[in-house]
DNA sequence: AAACAATTCAACCGCAAGGCG
DNA sequence: GCGCCTTGCGGTTGAATTGTT
């Protein structure tokens, strides 16, 4: 019963990849390129499975791979996505070029973890850590605010809410983006928000009754809502409808962010 | 120098999503 | 619509490395 397993264990090999399976596998993609994980380790004349040979290429030996220590930046960055979207390693991973999911993944937990629990942040909610526990909650964070049909409120109004109160910090913005809306219908206030502020999810009556915001999904753009300019992060313009903004897309090799 | 503890990170596992017949 | 297959994702593991006693 349960599962086939993907390929058959008794003739592949785990474990650490040795120097002559790398140079087979980037031999292979070389001349055939990506994609058909399956076939591929026979095809390739490796003892491995497809997942094992596509893991160890995407993880390890892609050309493009940035190698080295996170950046400062890289980590403010990887922070405020990971406020945004949660454990979604793969999306963090796509607006960090030459970064793999496996590697933000691990240095989120080695590193980045302890960096918000010495500031006082809970990693999971990225909220104070005192109020957390009082208040709390969940802790899958954001990723529902920006995906769910409706936003508590236009990104344009959240974005001039961020200028108009000059965070500067993280934190602040954490606090004041409240992130963990989650699912609700739209703010009709245009009233800025103060980072003294605490923000409150609308009440059953206000989401029930939509004024200012049309009945259709509204989509953000993540890049322009972290504070990219457009034009420098991604291709993300509003159309017509000031509600409705194409999601983001990766940044191209050799985009910069700031 | 040796033993032990802590940390790092490559690799594995199981599951879910999506494509296709 | 259904089932099978493949791919991709996120959580977890464990060997290797580094730090401490």
């Amino acid at each position: 019963m349960g599962r086939s397993p993907c390929c058959d264990r008794a003739h592949t090999n785990k474990g650490a990849w040795t120097k002559e399976e790398d140079q087979r596998l980037i031999a292979y993609i070389r001349a055939h390129g990506e994609g058909c994980w399956r076939s591929l380790p026979k095809a390739a004349g490796l003892l491995r499975c497809g997942k094992s040979c596509r893991l160890r290429w995407i993880n390890y030996l892609r050309p493009d791979l940035k190698r080295g220590n996170f950046t400062e930046k890289e980590d403010e960055l990887i922070i405020k996505l990971h406020g945004l979207l949660g454990n979604k390693w793969s999306l963090i991973a796509g607006q960090l070029p030459g970064r793999t999911d496996n590697e933000i993944k691990n240095y989120w937990n080695t590193h980045i973890r302890r960096k918000l629990i010495s500031r006082g942040l809970d990693p999971n909610t990225h909220r104070p850590l005192t109020i957390d526990t009082q208040l709390n909650t969940s802790t899958q964070p954001q990723l529902a605010t920006m995906t769910t049909e409706v936003a508590s409120k236009p990104v344009t109004d959240m974005i001039e809410d961020e200028h108009s109160s000059g965070i500067s910090t993280t934190e602040d913005r954490c606090l004041d983006l409240n992130l963990d809306l989650s699912i609700s219908l739209p703010n009709t206030s245009s009233k800025p928000s103060t980072s003294s502020e605490v923000l409150m999810p609308p009440t059953a009556a206000e989401a029930r009754t939509p004024t200012s915001v049309p009945p259709y999904t509204q989509t953000i753009c993540l890049c322009y809502h972290l504070g990219f300019q457009s034009s420098e992060a991604c291709s993300c313009q509003a159309n017509s409808n000031p509600y409705f903004l194409r999601f983001y897309r990766p940044l191209e090799e050799g985009q910069h962010m700031e």
